[in-house]
DNA sequence: TCGGATGCTGAACGCATGTTTAATATGCTA
DNA sequence: TAGCATATTAAACATGCGTTCAGCATCCGA
């Protein structure tokens, strides 16, 4: 049975090795060779500790979701100081993010149990904040925790974009300093100056209209918009 | 040089496997003989027409960033209607999404150019809404468009996990009915119940803290948390 | 001290890959 | 119709891949 002292020293090497590098590279164009490399043993270990390029994949899966959800419950109990130790040596885990952002767009199931605990630490946090009155009531408490869970990770998952866009680091200090409060202000004040098109999408959709689906024109989420046929 | 009318017939055949399995499967476990297959072609042909496998991702990436960006201006000018095409037959472009998700997450230049056209619509749809009173004067427009950008991209790039929280298809008729509601109620009347958190935040962010960054702990954009070190 | 298990290496194997090439069919142009 | 470019194929090629294997070193319990 492997122990969990022994899952430090080569074996973990191995496996942040190929981490960093399905991450990076995505799992096809990785090859075991150039892990083996980046971990300073030869090819023939990586299969003798992992069975196979698969199963190597399948322990970096199991390894990033624990990764993640065991520092789940850490974080809602002190938030601030974990996010200062996050902060602390944030590079450490930028290749884990990366590997997370390939999981979820490719549907591996270890990306479903990963997703759903996200989503059930959301939901727990939304009662929580409604329960003390620091959120009101939503409109459909599940919906909006699965979207908030999507909003949350839509910065990791496209962490490049971000960090183009901020012209740094969106997990540096210096990048969340600069997106907390808009951000904050965005889930405050909302978006919409007055509920008009809350309104009016509301009407829209009681009309129970059949083949026309009406978001109302200025729903932003209708970004980025979807392409039609060439020809009809 | 190569005509639009030649673009249909076997090369766009070829091109529009290629774009399925680059999408569902990755660029690198995807081989130039599954592709021909799908295509109902020989391998040769496949090289004939784009010259390499990676010159066939190129012209993937040129086409799929085209088909999006190009039917932006579209959305803008009539939205309702091109959503009702959107719908008409969203089948045909699931794998045109899963390519987009695929490339969003990996950094090539080509997201990239699709990411900033993407933004800069919303920055503009942002400005007139603003111009025409709809949506009040935010925080700070550019951050608020990188984010809204962000948050329109999310559920396209992890389709997978909308349509397993909402257990069916976002993008079905069903799907946008039941989501609608709540994301603009998100949207219209924020998260939180006044500006308790707002506050707190702004404050602690002015003291100029050193190494201790303070999101406040209840801000949802936490969500996933960062894992820690194991030991430090 | 022994002996088996484990960690690890380097070379080798077989195979599937991306790519090339020669040859054939097809269609366009003059 | 002649001729040339293009579309297409099947086969062959070279490479790099995941994987296997035999052998050596190192540890650890008896």
């Amino acid at each position: 049975m492997r122990s969990a002292s022994e899952d430090l020293s080569t074996r973990a090497r191995i496996r942040d090795a190929a981490v960093a590098l399905f991450g990076r590279d995505g799992f096809g164009t990785t090859t075991v060779r150039a892990i083996a490399a980046a971990a300073d043993v030869s090819p023939g270990l990586v299969l003798h500790h992992f069975g196979s390029k698969d199963g190597l994949r399948q322990a970096c899966d199991r390894y990033v979701v624990e990764e993640f959800v065991g520092r789940k419950d850490e974080m809602t109990r002190d938030a601030t100081s974990a996010i200062a130790r996050w902060l602390a040596d944030v590079d450490r885990f930028h290749p884990l993010i990366d590997y997370l952002a390939r999981m979820l767009s490719s549907g591996t199931t270890a990306a479903d149990e990963l997703f759903d605990a996200l989503l059930t630490g959301t939901s727990r946090m939304l009662d929580e904040q409604i329960a003390a009155g620091i959120m009101r009531e939503p409109e459909d408490r599940d919906i909006l925790a699965l979207y908030l869970t999507l909003h949350g990770l839509a910065p990791l998952v496209m962490r490049r974009q971000v960090t183009r866009g901020l012209g740094l680091d969106q997990l540096s200090e210096e990048g969340i300093r600069r997106s907390t409060i808009p951000i904050l202000d965005l889930y405050t004040h909302g978006l919409y100056s007055d509920d008009r098109m809350l309104v009016a999408a509301r009407e829209a959709l009681t009309r129970t209209s059949g083949p026309r689906s009406d978001k109302g024109e200025n729903d932003p989420n209708q970004d980025p918009d979807p392409p039609r046929p060439r020809r009809s």
